[in-house]
DNA sequence: GCGGGGTCCATTGTCAGGCAATTAGGATCC
DNA sequence: GGATCCTAATTGCCTGACAATGGACCCCGC
């Protein structure tokens, strides 16, 4: 499946035999597997075999083990964030490694928020509106330390109102990407007044049920974060090459 | 960092370290890492947990272990398929355990495809034209069994054609999840027959530069392919209750 | 000089066995 | 009945060993 190294090691052997049951549903999330002991017997291999595959596994939890009486290694639940650790973790690599441009992060976001506002427009339930509010709300009076987190706070929540979850999966870590890599708290007081009011706008929009509004002010607020990342960047590149 | 399960275990704590070091480009894609022997000194543990450390790194392709005189743990390219390998992972997941539908799946890979039909008509170089157009011929002349291949390689080259590789890491997976999942050559050939016709329009639109044309062409070839599957997808589910 | 083949050895892969740490659940005592 | 202790199951971690691998190096024939 997909493209594992799949040679012949034993652990290899082990892990993909477990992976593949568990994605084809064979094993539910919840399940627990025989102890290790038992899974060495099974495959005839020894524990620490056992062991090693299981750890392949956990990391992308697909299992996650427990230790104690009632303990043993169980199917994970498809959790939000399990899914985008390890999203986080490749796009994290593509541009730690510069194989990814901060100019197509700007851009991936952009095809996918514009839309994602659209959705939320169209789909929103009251209880989505309330909560996008209340971030809002809750932006304006917290302190420039937590600025970032509670705007990331906001798109994330949009998302949320798209009612796709793999809208939120793919977006999430290209915020993260961007923060840990691009923004280190350089921007001025100035930058975040003018996102809130931009947050502002697509709230209303997206409280009035106007997609195309929406979308439309979400695609300025992109431009504006756009800007102010693209000369963080070009200022960053042009320090390190200098140095 | 992100959401690891991050407790106090010994080979966690090893494998955290290491990651760390790696996306923070302290150690770059190539470099080669203490052999195990040394690795298990440094951090005051035993082999058999620096072995463990190693495989929940080596499951997200952050490193790659080699045997024989010259072999070690090397820290990882960033290759493609280390990045969408994980990502079909999560997202495989997701679907299995039913947290995510069939059509969200669509939904985003629409909201992902028809902006790249855009970016590909606006940006496309004529090698781009060129290996699109021989894929299409090829499409042409496969027998039946590899057409879904050829078919996917048809989309994956426009998406490679937007120079924007997240996208293409973002979209792949779900090809792969479809693929696996709600499709198992139950289309018949009259379908494959318009899925041609239709990539061949998609292709015109794209070598000719007209982006807005690339736009509307995807976004009804998708709808086709919605279309199918989700009527493939209401076939199985019914079956399988009624079982 | 140089190409081919064979040997050496650093390194990972795997195993066996054991003890410590953890933890749920039952037994016991008040 | 409730708190406490005990027990047993299970993982976490260690030690030490040997097999398998595969690149580096040497030697030999030419």
């Amino acid at each position: 499946m997909s493209s594992t190294p799949s040679g012949h090691l034993a652990y290899e052997h082990v892990a993909a035999s477990i992976r593949s049951q568990i994605l084809a549903g064979a094993i539910r999330p919840g399940d627990r597997l025989p102890v290790e002991a038992d899974l060495a017997a099974e495959y005839g291999v020894s524990r620490s075999t056992i062991r090693e595959a299981l750890r392949t596994l956990a990391s992308q939890r697909l299992v996650v083990t427990l230790r104690g009486t009632a303990g043993g290694s169980f199917v994970g639940q498809p959790e939000h964030d399990a899914v985008y650790g390890p999203i986080e973790t490749g796009i994290g690599f593509l541009a730690g490694a510069d194989a990814i441009s901060v100019q197509e992060l700007l851009e991936a976001r952009e095809l996918l928020e514009v839309p994602a506002a659209r959705l939320a427009a169209a789909r929103r339930s009251p209880e989505d509106v309330e909560t996008i509010l209340d971030a809002l709300h809750e932006t304006r009076t917290s302190d420039l330390s937590s600025t970032y987190e509670s705007s990331r706070n906001f798109h994330v929540l949009i998302l949320q109102a798209t009612g796709n979850l793999l809208l939120e999966m793919m977006t999430r870590p290209i915020f993260s990407v961007l923060r840990t890599r691009f923004l280190r708290d350089e921007a001025p007081k100035s930058f975040w007044r003018k996102v809130a009011m931009e947050h502002f706008v697509i709230a209303e929009a997206i409280e009035a049920g106007d997609p195309k509004a929406a979308g439309e002010e979400m695609l300025r607020h992109l431009v504006t974060l756009s800007d102010t990342y693209s000369q963080i960047d070009r200022l960053r590149r042009s320090e390190s090459t200098r140095t």
